[in-house]
This record gives C-alpha cells, structure tokens and sequence, in this order.
DNA sequence: CCAATATAGTTGGGAATACGAACCAGTTAA
DNA sequence: TTAACTGGTTCGTATTCCCAACTATATTGG
C-alpha cells in the first residue's frame, strides 16, 4: 500500500487540487468572519444565515429547512428564539393552513443589513491583493461555480 | 459619483461586492459538502479541521485552539471523542510538562486522507466550468487571500 | 362524501459543541 | 521559596442538530 498521491495526471492534476486547497482555506475564513460578526450579535453562523435567506425571501419552514440543508425539527428553535428576539416572525400561510410562513421583522431587517454591512466591510481585506480587473475575474470564476 | 470618463480610479465598489458576494456563497457551499462528507464518517465539521490540522503539524492544545479560533476548553471534548475512536491521540510534551501534544494515529491519518479524497472529488464540479488556465489563475487569486 | 394517506410543523429526548469559571499542576519571576 | 503565570481539564449552561412521535390540515381513492 503505498501513498497514492504520485499520479501525475497530465493537465488536470496539481493546478485543480491546489484551487481546491485554495478554495477550501478561504471558505473557512470566510465561515470565521460570519462567525464572529454573528457571535458579536449573539446570533449563530446559522442564524446569520437564516436572516440572511430572509432578505429576500418569505420561505415556509420546510423551503428554509431545504435551503439550510437542515431537519425541519432542527428550524423551529431556531425561529422560536430569533422570534423571541423580534427578528422574525412567523404567519400562518392562508392557502395551506398547515403552512408557516417565515419573515424578517423591521428590527431583523435592520440588523441584517447592519451585520452584512459589516461583513462586506470586514471580508474586504481578503481582497487586498487584487485589482479591480483581477476582482472582476475572480467574481467571473467563483460566479460559473455558484451556478446550480 | 459617475465619472464616465476614466474607469480607472473609482471602480472600488460593485466589482468588489460582487466578488464577495460570489466568496460567501462559494463558501457556504464549499461548508455543505465538507460537513456532509464528515457526517458521512460521524465527524463534525469541527473535527474535520482538527484532523485536517493535524495532517502536517503536531500541536499541542493550545495551538489546535488558536487554529480553530476557539477556547481551550472547547478542544478537551473534541480531543476526548477523537481518541476514544482510536483517530488521534495525546502525549505528553517533554520539554514544558504542562502542554499536551496531540497528532494522529495510524487509523486517524488513513481516514483523514481518504475523506480529503472524497472532498476533493466532490468539490471538483465546482470547478467544472473552468478550464486548466482559469484554475490556475483562480488559485492565484485565492492564494493572495490567503497571505496572512 | 368520508376514511386512508400524505404533508407541515412542533415537541421531546439525547448527543455534540462551545463558552466561561473554577480548578490542578507545572513553570517562571521576584 | 513564595508569588504570579501558563497549559489543560472539568463542570455547568445554552445552543444546535438529529430522530421519533405527535397534532393539525390537505389530498386521494372507493
């Protein structure tokens, strides 16, 4: 059994695994920075994450359950205490009775945007090295990655 | 604020959110597939990166802690679990008698390269879209990130 | 139309994670 | 040689997350 990392594959090889190794150090910094901007707001990285879903969104439980890649039964404390907070709020859907609908508070919108705007702030430096036409490549490349 | 004439200077902002923006949800995604393939092994994201640490380095507890951006008594447990199911283990530092070492064993390191190898493969289509000179440049982008 | 079935969400139990405070045991300084 | 400091563990608490069981509403088939 020897080590099986000598294959020399021609043009795939070292250049993809080391933009892997790349891509996965940078993940978590980035994961460190939300972690910490949530923490300073007493707000876990999943939590950030839920208000952050809800900008834009209205999901009912089980949307924002799929999106986080969690159990719903994972989703309802999750709620009851950012609810708790005034955060968010829940509303019964009038379709489908069974159905709650999920939404940011004026108080969570305003904390949100707060906290990505402080994100953006923070995260900036990671770009330091980069000019603007370098940033605009990067954005290109990690956009043809996002595509699902 | 629309200069139209020269594009040199005042390009700092929508280039570069965008390209954060891009990071966040690269990161998000990169987390998903790391943290299912540890749940896969019945490995927190959190004892991924310790073994991933522990690859290339023999820390004691306190540097595990600075690497992982978390209080010692954090690491305790985490370490507690690892060794139980024979993965890492402690010694001792001979030098300062209070510090504690910790690495891998045997078992530890094998299961260690085999979930990079599934990451690696699983993380590979996020790159699909790129052809090798793209990656290469992509690794260069992110590498400068990462020089801290 | 109504019983059988499926779906949405909550609840409760249990393991793991993370923190801070309190605590030993070794180390360094006064 | 005390006194202060540092490295790790332990304990108590809050949170996160899963699974299984449960309630309430919707849908389907006879």
């Amino acid at each position: 059994m020897s080590s099986p990392i000598d294959d020399e594959v021609p043009t795939e090889g070292a250049s993809t695994d080391d933009a892997l190794d790349a891509l996965v150090q940078v993940a978590f910094q980035v994961m460190g920075v939300l972690s910490r901007i949530g923490a300073e707001n007493e707000l876990s990285l999943t939590q950030l994450r839920v208000l952050g879903i809800l900008r834009d969104r209205r999901p009912r439980v089980t949307e924002l359950a799929a999106h986080l890649g969690l159990d719903k039964s994972s989703i309802s404390g999750l709620i009851d205490r950012a609810e708790r907070r005034g955060l968010l709020a829940r509303e019964r859907n009038t379709e489908d009775r069974r159905a709650v609908d999920v939404f940011l508070t004026p108080a969570g919108r305003e904390l949100t945007h707060q906290m990505y705007d402080t994100a953006r702030r923070e995260l900036m430096p990671m770009l330091d090295g980069l000019d603007a036409p370098q940033r605009e490549q990067l954005r290109r490349l990690l956009w043809l990655s996002t595509r699902d």
